[in-house]
DNA sequence: CTATAAGTGTACAGATCGGTTCTCTTTGTC
DNA sequence: GACAAAGAGAACCGATCTGTACACTTATAG
């Protein structure tokens, strides 16, 4: 089962909109940089708006396997995982295509909180945060709430730090301040 | 001395580009809410890009100017100013014209690292760095980059989550994430 | 073979983009 | 009151924006 053409479009779209921006990108440079003919284009997609959707959704689809992966390859307890989750930023900062979250930027570009691209941006981090608390719960944090929330305030402190490289290595800093915030909440490790 | 045209067009234009973005502000626009002609702001200013980064040093101005006077109002030892900037973020996150960080924001639609307009928010940050890293030396850190790098990863954290609305309450859960980290870097509470 | 769907390529519409040019009016100063 | 500087207002330039129209080519399935 090959990839659609439309598969390959809202990839390609996705890596565009991420390395150049979303209302700097414009549908002729998707045209070039994908192949794919305008009338095709928005024969898919009626809508600037709805290829940018598809384009996050694929992302984030992408991005929360990815790290829910690495997580779970790093350490085999939740504590342990919770702590990788700053190892696999550290990687994730590395790559040379790295520009930033996504859906940091998008909400950045469509700042209503009812823009459609907005609330789909927010839906990201609501599903990061879910996933993250309930590794907290299984660790025995007595606030998993609480702790879910100051991790992923660290991790997106971190995204954007490194994404504006005005420091040395976010991703320790943050590694750093979340293994003081879980002794706090979960106490020293075995 | 009344303001002269030129810093009411910058006063105006921040105002504009932090509610709706740089790309998606265009020089009519402009134009239409200073009241000033096009004539004039091109005369003040060569091209947008140039007003942007107008924008930008005073917006940089003002926020440090309130941060930093906000912090030393609500204590007054460098461990309680610390403390407070968590407080001073959420009068801020609170006031009906917030819409995060304009230098997150700026870096997020300029994205190269060596475009001015990147690169000037970037230096933004670093004053914020060294000013909080002055008073965690001031507290007694044995480690005053690192806490102050702990520290701002909280506050960005908290910036973005704060705009993108998908938490109820960010700057009180940095607040108590900030806590944990000055008890551990400076010791209890006298 | 043929009908249908999917895709290509290009020209185009109407609006808006950043920026320039022109004329006319206001304003402050000697 | 004369004069220069500064600003207003609007037309305009070429480029680019999102989105459409149309004629042509491929691929697939019965």
């Amino acid at each position: 089962m090959r990839p659609t053409k439309r598969d390959e479009l809202v990839a390609k779209a996705l890596q565009v909109f991420y390395r150049n921006g979303f209302h700097a990108t414009g549908m002729d440079m998707l045209v070039a940089e994908s192949g794919i003919s305008k009338t095709s284009m928005y024969k898919h997609f009626r809508t600037k708006e709805d290829l940018i959707l598809a384009s996050l959704r694929l992302r984030d689809e992408n991005f929360r396997n990815w790290l829910f992966r690495r997580m779970e390859e790093l350490a085999d307890t939740p504590r342990g995982q919770l702590a990788a989750l700053f190892v696999a930023l550290s990687e994730w900062f590395r790559e040379d295509t790295y520009r930033g979250c996504m859906f940091i930027k998008a909400s950045a570009e469509f700042q209503e909180a009812d823009h459609p691209i907005h609330a789909q941006a927010a839906e990201h981090k609501r599903l990061l945060f879910s996933f993250v608390r309930d590794l907290a719960a299984k660790a025995g944090a007595k606030d998993p709430t609480g702790l879910a929330y100051s991790l992923l305030l660290l991790k997106d402190g971190a995204i954007v730090t490194a994404h504006m490289g005005y420091a040395d290595d976010p991703a320790a800093a943050a590694a750093h301040a979340a293994e003081i915030l879980l002794e706090a909440a979960l106490g020293p490790v075995n």
